[in-house]
DNA sequence: GTCTATAGATAGATAGAC
DNA sequence: GTCTATCTATCTATAGAC
């Protein structure tokens, strides 16, 4: 009776769907509303699951919202590995920030837990995420340097600002006003969003 | 026993002062936290009377937090007519900026409310606040407007982008990273912000 | 108008059958 | 592991004495 290797892969493949399902979904209404405006009813309903079946996966409302932040900083991980090396710095800075606003439009983008939230603390203390937001910040604190380097970035402002500027844009709250105006294409919105932040509000 | 004139006068001073206490420590709370996690404990608390007296003052949860956002603003109506109207354009556009991210800096701000709050649907049922947007906005789109016929701002970009641009500074978490990372003074932040919004990464 | 005490609703989390 | 049913804590809001 011993179950064949490819049936207990299987199992664990829905079992990893499952959980993915669910971080989605976490994920989804993180983009709609706070931490603390978020219930675990909206969580295993949206998954369409009983609420006692998310703790046989996650042990609470915090873990389950960590894991869901932790997969959002390895994608975007993902795709800083993923960017042509070659490429000019300024060139991936603006790519990384396209990518936030894209997600941040397609409501896949908790908004980042600043003060307003309770997450926050939990999050700081998760190794995983704190670990993540490091390599992240590394690497973009390299493209900063570099593009200072060639003065193409502003050399004068402090490369910790200018990478706080760039991670800001990944909740930018002009873009909910602008797609809520109705006024613009989403692609309009990312470009605007990018122009402003690179080259200000001022004429050149 | 009919009450002196002056008597009546002090006890409804005396009530205002109390609203005006809750009101401020409702808006010191929504500038740590998200109107789902502040409660009406913490605002009792902070004032210093039962959770019962608030509800003499204000109907609900909802109620007092419109009426601290709508002391906000009207206190940002007043700052913007109180600037000088032959500045120019631009100037007065920096200067509003800069009274944001100073109230921002003194916790003083509630942060705006994005699709990250349920408070969002109430003030935008209240006439109070919906109709003190409206004036703030023409003012301040008049100043945009006529900043980009002078050629200061950037006549490309649509006078909307540029409004909701200015706005987002109000609750940008730039501010909030740079003052936890300890490295700069108030002082340095706002003007950090202020330089990156009107400027650019970008060198020029 | 202030307080203590409490009602009523809902959240996170758990028990136990299947 | 999924479900239904429930516990416990907490929050908004109210009742009623003073």
């Amino acid at each position: 009776m011993q179950p064949a290797p490819a049936k207990v892969s299987f199992k664990e493949q829905m079992l990893q769907a499952r959980e993915h399902a669910i971080l989605r979904s976490a994920c989804d209404l993180l983009g709609e509303k706070s931490f603390d405006a978020m219930t675990m009813d909206d969580v295993a309903g949206k998954v369409g699951i009983a609420k006692a079946s998310l703790y046989k996966h996650f042990g609470s409302k915090e873990e389950l919202c960590s894991a869901a932040m932790v997969e959002v900083l390895s994608a975007a991980q993902t795709y800083l590995t993923s960017l042509e090396p070659s490429l000019p710095a300024v060139d991936k800075l603006r790519a990384v920030v396209r990518w936030s606003l894209q997600r941040l439009l397609a409501q896949e983008m908790p908004l980042l837990p600043s003060r307003n939230s309770t997450l926050r603390s939990v999050l700081m203390a998760n190794k995983c995420y704190a670990d993540g937001v490091i390599q992240v910040s590394d690497i973009i604190g390299e493209w900063i340097t570099e593009a200072q380097a060639e003065g193409v970035i502003d050399p004068d402002l402090p490369p910790i600002g200018v990478l706080y500027t760039l991670y800001a844009r990944a909740c930018d709250p002009v873009v909910s006003f602008l797609k809520d105006s109705a006024l613009y294409q989403d692609e309009e919105i990312v470009d605007l969003v990018l122009r402003t932040c690179f080259d200000g509000l001022r004429a050149r």
